[in-house]
DNA sequence: GTTGACCTTGCCGTTGGCGGCAGGGTCGGA
DNA sequence: TCCGACCCTGCCGCCAACGGCAAGGTCAAC
C-alpha cells in the first residue's frame, strides 16, 4: 500500500506518516517511482504509535517501544525501559496538570470574588 | 527607575519587560541616552501584569484588563469585558486540562495493565 | 494528450513567553 | 584611561507535532 492508503487505514495523515518516518518511528520500501511502499504490518505499527501519542507520550519516548511497536503493544510484555519511560512521562503529565490546575484555581477564585464582590451588574 | 531595578523589583527580567512593552501592555519615558525610565506605578502595573499570567491568563488576554491595571487588580470593580475573557479563558484552560487529564488516564491505565499483567521481566 | 489524483523533497508557519546572542552605545568609578 | 555594569535594537531559538505550500515527477483513465 502507498502512503495515502495507509493514512486513511490508521486514521491519519500523509503528512504524519512522512514525519514519523523522519522520526525513525516507522521505515518504508520505495516503489521504482520513488513512492513509499508499506505491508500490512505497517497499520498495526502506525495504530500502536498513535496510541501511545494519545497517551500522552512523545515521538522520542515512543522510540523506546520500536522492539515491540509491531505486536500488540498493549499486551506485549512491557520492557524495563518502557515503563521507565512511560513513568517518567507519567510524572511530566502530573506535573503539568498541576501547575494548570493550580492557575487554573486562581483565576476561578479570582472570578469568584470578582463576582460575589460584585457592585456593577451584568455584562 | 531603569528596566534593571524594575525588573529586580518586580521579580522578573529585563528582557521580559521589553517583551511587555512590545505587546503593549507596559510603556515607558526615555531618558535624553535612550533608556527606558519608569515610575513606581510600573511596579503595580508588572505586578499585577504577573498576577495575571499566573492565572493562565495569555498576554492577549491581559490587554483587556489595561485600564485597571495601576490600580489592585484584585479588588477592582471588574468590567465586563474582563469578566468575559477572564471565563472565556477559564474554559480553555478547563478544556486543556481535561484533555491532558484524560491522556494521562490512559497512560496510567495502560501503565496498572502492564505491570499488572506482567509476565516476562526486564527486556 | 491531457486532465487529475496521487506521490516526492524541502522548508516555513503555528502557539506563547520569553532566552540568548550579536553588535553596539552609555555611564560611573578606580 | 579603561574596566565593568548597565542599557539599546533586532533577530533567531525553543518545545511538539505536524499543516501547508511550492515545485516538481508519475500514472491511470478518458
Amino acid at each position: 500500500m502507498r502512503i495515502g492508503e495507509l493514512a486513511k487505514a490508521t486514521g491519519t495523515t500523509a503528512r504524519a506518516l512522512r514525519h514519523y518516518e523522519q522520526a525513525g518511528l516507522i521505515s518504508s520500501e520505495r516503489a521504482a517511482n520513488g513512492y513509499r511502499v508499506y505491508d500490512e504490518r505497517a497499520v498495526v505499527r502506525v495504530g500502536n504509535i498513535r496510541c501511545l501519542l494519545a497517551a500522552g507520550l512523545t515521538l522520542d519516548d515512543v522510540r523506546v517501544f520500536l522492539p515491540c511497536l509491531d505486536g500488540d503493544v498493549a499486551a506485549a510484555p512491557p520492557s524495563d525501559r518502557g515503563l521507565q519511560v512511560a513513568l517518567r512521562r507519567l510524572a511530566v503529565l502530573d506535573r503539568r496538570i498541576a501547575a494548570q490546575t493550580e492557575a487554573r484555581d486562581r483565576l476561578a477564585a479570582a472570578l469568584r470574588q470578582a463576582v460575589g464582590g460584585r457592585v456593577s451588574p451584568v455584562a
